[in-house]
DNA sequence: CGTCCCACCTGATTGC
DNA sequence: TGCAATCAGGTGGGAC
C-alpha cells in the first residue's frame, strides 16, 4: 500500500502524538507471518520502554525507544535502546488511538501508553511485517535491516541518480521500483514520476540520456514532495495516524486513471502490465 | 548477479 | 441475485 509519501506522513504523525511516551503494555495478535521477530521478543523489547522517537526509513517506519534518559548525543545507540520496524506492506495501517475507540478488524498489534491511548498496527492482507532491532547488540550489530538499501531518493545527488541506472537492461519503471536502487518509490510515484519527465515506463534504464535522468529525477523528487505536502494518496482506504485521508490522489495524472483524456494534450492514458504491476502512461506525452 | 514470475493474503469490484 | 474471476499502494525467494 503506501509508498514513501505515506509512510512519510504516518511517522511523521505517529511521532507527533507519542514522543516521550512510556510503552506499559504489548498485545500482538499470534498471526506468524507479521512477526519477523518473535513476539516474545517484541514485548520483552518494548515493554516499559519510553518513545524517543518515529521516522521513515525508506518504507519502513522506524519507532526509537529507550529506556533512562536520552543520550546528548542523539546519533549515537545507547545500550537499551531498540528500533520496533514497522513496515506496513499493501494495506498496513499505524494508528494512535483512544482506547474506547473499537478495535478494527485484522489489528495484529497494540503498544498501550502511559497515558491510555494505543498505538495499533492493522494489515487485512498481512503483507506487512514488524521486528525489532537492536542497534547495539553484539560486538558490531549487524547493519540495520533498512540500511544497505537503496538510496533516498529525496536527497540523492544527480550524479549517484544518474549511476543508479549504469548498464541496466530493465525497464526504467522496473527499476524506479527497485528497493535495492531507490527506497520509498512504488507503483503510483514511478508512474507520476514518468509521466512528469515525459519518458515511456518501457525504456531500458540503462539508455535514458543524460538530459532525460536529470528530468526523472527534479520529477519524481517534485511528485514526492508534493505527495508528502497533502498526506500521501488514499487509493482505496490508506489513513494516516488519526485515521485522515490523503489529498495527492486528486493530483494523479496517470495512476488510476486509464481510459480518461491526458490532462495535457487529452490522449487516453493507457494501461498496461510491466514488472508485473499495472502501469499507466500517455502515450504522446511521454516518449 | 540481474531479471522474471509467482506466492504470500483479504476484500472490493467486475463480469457472466 | 450469485458466484467466480480479477485486481490492489509490496516484497522475497526460486528459476533461469
Amino acid at each position: 500500500m503506501p509508498e514513501l509519501p505515506e509512510v512519510e506522513t504516518i511517522a511523521n504523525g505517529v511521532h507527533a502524538r507519542v514522543q516521550g511516551q512510556q510503552i506499559v503494555a504489548i498485545w500482538t495478535s499470534g498471526k506468524p507471518q507479521t512477526f519477523k521477530s518473535t513476539e516474545t521478543e517484541i514485548a520483552e523489547a518494548l515493554t516499559g520502554a519510553i518513545v524517543e522517537s518515529v521516522r521513515r526509513v525508506g518504507k519502513t517506519i522506524v519507532l526509537t525507544a529507550g529506556r533512562g534518559p536520552a543520550s546528548r548525543n542523539e546519533q549515537k545507540p545507547r545500550p537499551g535502546q531498540v528500533e520496533f520496524l514497522i513496515h506496513l506492506g499493501m494495506t498496513g495501517r499505524l494508528l494512535v488511538s483512544q482506547p474506547e475507540v473499537t478495535l478494527p478488524p485484522h489489528t495484529h498489534a497494540v503498544l498501550t501508553l502511559a497515558d491510555g491511548r494505543e498505538i495499533r498496527f492493522v494489515d487485512p492482507r498481512r503483507f506487512g511485517r514488524l521486528s525489532i532491532y537492536k542497534p547495539t547488540s553484539g560486538k558490531q550489530g549487524p547493519e540495520a535491516p533498512y540500511k544497505g538499501q537503496g538510496c533516498e531518493p529525496l536527497t540523492i545527488s544527480l550524479k549517484e541518480f544518474i549511476a543508479l541506472f549504469q548498464g541496466r537492461r530493465t525497464p526504467i519503471k522496473a527499476a524506479l521500483l527497485n528497493q535495492s536502487l531507490l527506497q520509498g518509490v512504488g507503483n503510483i510515484y514511478a508512474d507520476e514520476a514518468l509521466f512528469g519527465a515525459g519518458i515511456r515506463p518501457q525504456r531500458q534504464a540503462g539508455r535514458l540520456t543524460r538530459d532525460e535522468l536529470v528530468r526523472l529525477r527534479k520529477s519524481l523528487q517534485a511528485v514526492l514532495r508534493h505527495a508528502i505536502k497533502l498526506g500521501g494518496s488514499s487509493v482505496s482506504d490508506y489513513v494516516d495516524a488519526e485515521g485522515r485521508r490523503g489529498f495527492f490522489q486528486l493530483r494523479h495524472k496517470v495512476y488510476g486513471r486509464a481510459g480518461q483524456p491526458c490532462t495535457v494534450c487529452g490522449t487516453k492514458i493507457r494501461k498496461i502490465t510491466l514488472a508485473g504491476r499495472g502501469t499507466h502512461f500517455c502515450p504522446v506525452c511521454q516518449k
